[in-house]
RNA sequence: GGCGGAGUAGCUCAGUUGGUUAGAGCAGCGGAAUCAUAAUCCGCGUGUCGGGGGUUCGAAUCCCUCCUCCGCUACCA
């Protein structure tokens, strides 16, 4: 690849459970994000992976009886595979219990503290010792008399601990100065409007280390503390692509272009991560993504006792990996929350994938296949008919649904697409080429071809989220690889072809109908 | 409490800087067609644009007020 560098991240998920459709919901974006700059040329990184460290994952393999480095790595696993199993492409999947990873967090460690702005101070706060956790005086609740408890229930205490800080302070005016600079950098903008006024309302310096547990990555030169989780946590996004070292993917991809994150993260990405860049003397990445929660429809639905029907993995092995992809980003607006449900899938899949996408294709196909033998038909003439659809559809394919893509705007994009759906499937009834069979062959011939033309467009602009029955679609008509870009699908590749002697075989449907599984009780 | 956002057809939502009879998809009703995955195509909406008041020749679109819902309001990640 040639192509100008595109960098692009998830966040990293935190493994003390397995892999909800939230996780699965950003990484299928991202993938097809990453994807749609593929097919631009650029040449992508993307990285993923897991946030291992912090108190959370000791106390969860504890309660599990389990040893916690042996609990991240099953826990980690299952986000791997998760990847794997929804067609997420990435090109790292960084562990931040990675050798390599914590050698990050310390060289920006070591940044930070080069430039002043780490420093050892006490952190006060309520402390629980059995939870081995700080809470904040708005998160107790009162218990028997005077006596405070955590949310957990468990009595806390003042303390103190002796901790590095960071001069987050410092960096209030620097930071926004550079929201000003850059207006578009926290998207959406109900986002950006949150942190900024967050941060006007002024940065107290950050309690960066611990030293009441070890689960994490040392601070240099501080052997008792390890890092505060979301410190080492970020460094991923510089780890994925080879840091410290500077040269190399580094050299090449930093800064990111976007990190996809959830809402509920945002401040830790566009307050904390942009002033520890600043203080290590690094860039700050080009632009950060908060998108919304996927909810279920009935709300209440989400705890455990749903059982495994909010699986990911499961959804997509009873609807398909395509149809769970299409649907996520076909639903729901991306930055806004969505809900979904069972129905919600089986009914937008097949309205769209089934009966108006595929069933195109297939109907079209057949056609060619029984009255063509399936040789490409040839064109002998276009009418206005046939170039309005081509210029409908060439504005969407070429056009539209780029420009969506490029914003982020993937339900966007794909409403565009269906509309060119819809004007291709209107044009096969107004043709009525199957009557043209009798009346006028050769007309039929080149309606059949106008409509090949077309679906292979269709097929290309959708490739980044549904990519396995896109590819499979264009490997059954025979579209060569080096047209299957958003731009050269446009080029005169169908009477090379048709000559070619290309025959197509019996078409096979790519979306079958679902049916609703009713879950068993 | 403070700051911000949202309330538009049964459902999900579009509605640029105020300007012709407020739109789309889904669902529903009627019709056509039969190549195709019983898929497709065409037609059909008397909606208090949350309530009230105001500015204007004219407001869903601006201002005020009230109601409802949501987000943020720092050290779990």
């Amino acid at each position: 690849m040639t192509g100008e560098p595109f960098y692009i991240t998830t966040a990293i998920a935190y493994p003390n459970g397995r892999p909800h459709i939230g996780h699965a919901y950003e990484a299928i974006a991202t993938d097809a994000i990453a994807r749609f700059h593929r097919l631009m040329g650029r040449d992508v990184r993307l990285v993923t992976g897991t946030d291992e460290h912090g108190l959370k994952m000791v106390q969860t393999a504890r309660q599990q009886g389990r040893d916690t480095r042996e609990f991240a790595d099953e826990m980690s696993g299952h986000f791997n595979e998760m990847c794997a199993a929804l067609n997420v492409r990435y090109d790292c999947f960084m562990r931040t219990t990675d050798p390599r990873h914590h050698e990050a967090s310390a060289a920006l460690w070591t940044a930070m503290e080069s430039s002043g702005d780490l420093y050892l101070d006490e952190y006060n706060g309520w402390y629980s010792v059995r939870d081995e956790a700080f809470y904040d005086e708005s998160e107790l609740t009162g218990g028997e008399g005077a006596a405070k408890l955590s949310p957990q229930g468990t009595p806390v205490e003042w303390t103190t601990e002796r901790t590095w800080f960071f001069r987050l302070s410092k960096y209030q005016e620097p930071l926004l100065a550079f929201y000003r600079a850059n207006p578009d950098w926290i998207c959406p903008e109900s986002r950006r409007n949150e942190v900024v006024k967050f941060v006007e309302g002024g940065l107290r310096d950050l309690s960066v280390s611990r030293t009441s547990f070890d689960w994490g990555v040392k601070v240099p030169g501080s052997p008792e503390h390890v890092m505060y989780v979301w410190v080492d946590a970020l460094t991923t996004y510089l780890s994925g692509i080879g840091f410290p070292e500077k040269d190399g993917d580094f050299a090449r991809f930093w800064p990111a272009d976007v990190h996809i994150i959830g809402k509920d993260i945002v401040r830790f990405h566009a307050v904390y991560w942009p002033a520890f860049l600043m203080s290590a003397g690094l860039p700050l990445p080009k632009q950060i993504f908060g998108h919304g929660f996927i909810l279920a429809r009935d709300g209440a639905k989400m705890g455990k006792s749903a059982g495994n029907a909010a699986d990911p993995l499961e959804l997509a092995t009873r609807y398909g990996v395509d149809a769970f992809r299409y649907f996520l980003l076909r639903e729901v607006a991306f930055g806004q929350d969505g809900t979904y449900s069972e129905e919600a899938i089986v009914t937008r899949c097949n309205a769209e994938l089934a009966n108006s996408f595929g069933n195109l294709a297939q109907r079209t196909l057949s056609q060619i296949f029984k009255n063509c033998d399936g040789h490409l038909p040839q064109i002998r003439g276009h009418t206005a008919e046939d170039n309005a659809l081509f210029e409908l559809v060439g504005e969407i394919v070429a056009d539209k649904v780029p420009a969506a893509f490029a914003d982020l705007a993937m339900s966007q994009a794909l409403e565009h697409w269906m509309q060119a759906v819809f004007a291709c499937n209107a044009y096969v009834d107004a043709q009525a080429p199957w009557a043209l069979r009798k009346t006028d062959p050769e007309r039929m011939e080149t309606v059949l071809a106008t409509l090949y033309i077309c679906i292979a467009q269709l097929a290309v602009a959708v490739q980044p989220v549904i990519p396995e029955n896109a590819s499979r679609l264009l490997d059954q008509m025979g579209i060569p690889k080096g047209n299957r870009t958003y731009s050269a699908i446009g080029d005169h590749w169908y009477s090379p072809l048709a000559e070619s002697g290309f025959r197509i075989d019996q078409p096979q449907g790519l979306f079958p109908r679902l049916e609703l599984q009713s879950v068993a009780a």
